[in-house]
This record gives C-alpha cells, structure tokens and sequence, in this order.
DNA sequence: TTCAGGAATACTGTATACAGTATACAACGT
DNA sequence: ACGTTGTATACTGTATACAGTATTCCTGAA
C-alpha cells in the first residue's frame, strides 16, 4: 500500500486560536490600554468556557504582553521608556548577531532572496501603522530566519510580540517611518559585502535608527 | 498610626509552584526521558487538581522543555544534536553582547563584583554535574544581569532553562568541566580590558570552548 | 506464534461548579 | 457634600464533571 499522508488532525486547542486571536486584537488595538480583560466576558464572546480564554490569557500574561490586575481581571501591560530602549537593545543582540551569522554563511542566493523580499514589501500601499509594522517585522524576520537558528527565531518572536502588543510605531511620523522602511537595502549591502562585523554594525546602526526615532516621537507628544 | 507594613500576600499560584517543581525535578534527572507526565497521577502526587498541574504542564510545553505526546500525556522534549549547537550559538548572540554592553559601562566595580563572584562559585564543592551547572549558571547569568537589560536576562534564562531540562553537562567528564570553570577569570579579564568588541569575542570564544566540549562528549558516548 | 479486529481504558481538552477575596456600591451619619 | 462602614458583586483560582479519541489489551483465527 501506498503511503499516504497524514491528514490535517488539526490538533488544536482552543487555547492556542485565543491567544493568536487576542494578540492580533491587542496588535490593531483594537483592545484599549486600560480595558479589563475579564474571563468569563471573553468566554461568552468566544462561545466557549472559561478554561481555555484563561489558558490564553495567562500565556499572555507568561510572555508579558498583559499582566494581572489583582481580582479584576487582565489588562495590556504598559511599557515604560526604559522598557522601550532595552527591547531596541535586546533586539541588536538577537537581530545583529543573525545579521552576522547570515553574512558568514556568505551565500548570494541568500542576499537575492532578502532583496527581492524588501523591494516587494517597501512597495505595498501603507494604510496604517499595523502595515507598516508588518512590512517592517516581515523584513527583519526574514532575515533572522536565514540564519537558520531557530532559538533565535523564536526571540526575535518573542520580543516583537511585545512592540506589537505596545503598538511601538504609533507615535512615529508617517514621513519617518517611510524612511526608515526604505533603509533596509543598505542593510542587506552590507551584510552582502561580506564581513560579519560590518553587518552586525549595520544592524546596530538601523536598530539604533529607529530607536532615535521612537524615542523622539515619545518626548514630542 | 504607625505604617503598618502589608503582610506577605503570597499571592502565589498553585500553578506557579508546580512549575518549579518540575523544572527542578527535571534538571536533577528525576524524571526519566521517555517517562509519561500524566495529569491526573501529578495532580494525585502533589494533592492538587489537574486544573494548575495542567497550567504548569502547558507552560512548560510552551516554553519548548516538554512536548505533548497525544493521548499519552507530556514527555521531556528531547534536543538534536544540530539544536545543542543552536543554543549554544544563541548564547553568544545574547551573553556576547550582553559582555559588551558591560564593557561600554566601563564600570570598575563591576569588574571586582564580578571577578569576586567566579572566585567564589569556582571554589564550591562541585559534588556532581548539577553543581557545575548552577555554578555555570551563576555566573554567567550575573555578567548579563550586569547589563542592565531585563528583556536580555529572560532570553538568557529561558535559553539556559531548556539546557537545564536537557541535562546538558551530563556527558561532560568532570576534568573537562573543571577546567570550562576556570575559564572565567580570564574572560572577566577580557571585558575590563575595556574594548567592547573584545569583550564580545572573549565571551564567543569561551562559549564556543564550551560547545566543542559538549560536542565532544555526545560524540563519543 | 502472529496478526486482525474490537472492546476497554486512559488520557486529554473543555465545560461547569464551588470557594474565597478584592472591588464596587449603597446607606448612613457627620 | 464627604467619609465610613457594612453588604453585595465580580472576578479569580481551584476542583470536579463530562465528552471524545488515541492507546492498550484481549480474544480468536490463521
């Protein structure tokens, strides 16, 4: 007999649709800063039971996007300024050190692919800040994943979970933010040149770009 | 009135506690790799519900130390010998530029804090493997807690916590990890020299030292 | 002995029930 | 109006109940 495939179990658990659900909501905003995230509410929205909205909620909660509010429920954890410059930091370590290992792979294939990847999302219409966001994550993932570690994949994940959930880029300038997103061939020419130090510096230098930039949209509003 | 201080609100989940548990269980080989973490029997064994012996089951699961084995419970996750590399290379990514960031502090008393610290744990009775680590462990975690960057210091823990799981000195001779444990003051040394892409390196090569021997050790059992 | 088939079971995932405490509210006195 | 006290409520955390499916075990035929 033939082989055959398995089909899609689709093994899931509500747990894990809530969570995805409830980080992209938080992610449009569409869940405001001060708002009480309360169990059994979601649960009737949801149509299910308490267990799995609290399942998803206390994941959120373990990852730092939403935090206990004593006995009245969840709400989206604020993030303070020094918060904001230690993920930018956090985000050199993880995002340079790929940059590098990327560079040291030294495969033009690799540089094609990245290039190709941010022409193509430095073009889409941007409508909002959530676009822009994307367009910027999927850049910046695209390139922590050709260094083919998936630890480091899955910090990049972690630490951009939680812009998203402070929704990092709403205080920028729309004309700045285009800027910014149009920085990243540069990037990608320098890692293409070939020296692992130069592209952690590189990365370095853009991350650090867009930090100035967050951090003077905060002073001035 | 006098300010009374608030009594220890211990506002502590059950859950909470049977994570650490099994984390501590799991590191000191208490529990068998192939062998089957059902709920009911821990609920059962700590005189708990399933409900926060599950909480603490799916975090673990979460955070990549157990895997679900369908029907048959929660298992120990077990790491490739490629992911063993991967760690150890996202360990550099984090903890060299974490030894950096040091370094710019430029900090003098850091430095003496720091070289107290190895001293300290390098003297301990090392009875057996488990010892080594959480000496490892301690003073590696004290250098990034140095940096003052709290979202470096939770990739760093949870990185460590899966070797942990994953007993990774287990195949390690002692003589070898004996002198891994040496190795510190001269990286300590290598940071105070005060130039932060020294610091970097000196911390990459003493990981990658540690890789090598790790690498060797599974080789050849 | 080995394999197929089917019943029993073991375990998960989800729902519901219960207990306890912080929070909100209302009523009262000042 | 304002604060204080008692009471109701809202919400969490934990326990238990239920439903459904993978896994195991047993039986019997080849």
């Amino acid at each position: 007999m033939a082989t055959l495939k398995r089909i899609s179990v689709q093994k899931t658990r509500l747990a894990d649709e809530i969570y995805e659900q409830l980080l992209i909501a938080i992610g449009a905003g569409d869940i405001a800063p001060n708002e009480r995230l309360v169990q059994e509410r979601l649960a009737n929205e949801l149509q299910v039971s308490r267990t799995p909205v609290r399942e998803a909620l206390l994941r959120l909660e373990q990852e730092g996007v939403l935090e206990t509010s004593g006995r009245s429920g969840f709400v989206i954890r604020q993030i303070s300024n020094a918060e904001v410059r230690e993920i930018y930091q956090a985000r050199i370590a993880i995002e340079g050190f790929a940059a590098r290992l990327v560079t040291e792979r030294n495969d033009k294939a690799v540089y094609e692919q990245l290039r190709n990847l941010v022409l193509q999302q430095e073009s889409i219409k941007r409508v909002d800040i959530s676009a822009y966001f994307e367009a910027n994550r999927t850049i910046h993932r695209a390139i922590v994943e050709k260094a083919n570690n998936r630890f480091l994949l899955e910090q990049f994940d972690s630490i951009w979970n939680r812009s998203n959930s402070f929704r990092m880029f709403a205080k920028i300038d729309d004309v700045d933010l285009d800027k910014s997103l149009g920085d990243h061939i540069p990037l990608i020419d320098a890692m293409a040149s070939g020296n692992g130090h130069d592209a952690f510096e590189a990365m370095r230098d853009h991350i650090e770009g867009g930090l100035t930039l967050q951090m003077d949209a905060i002073l001035n509003s």
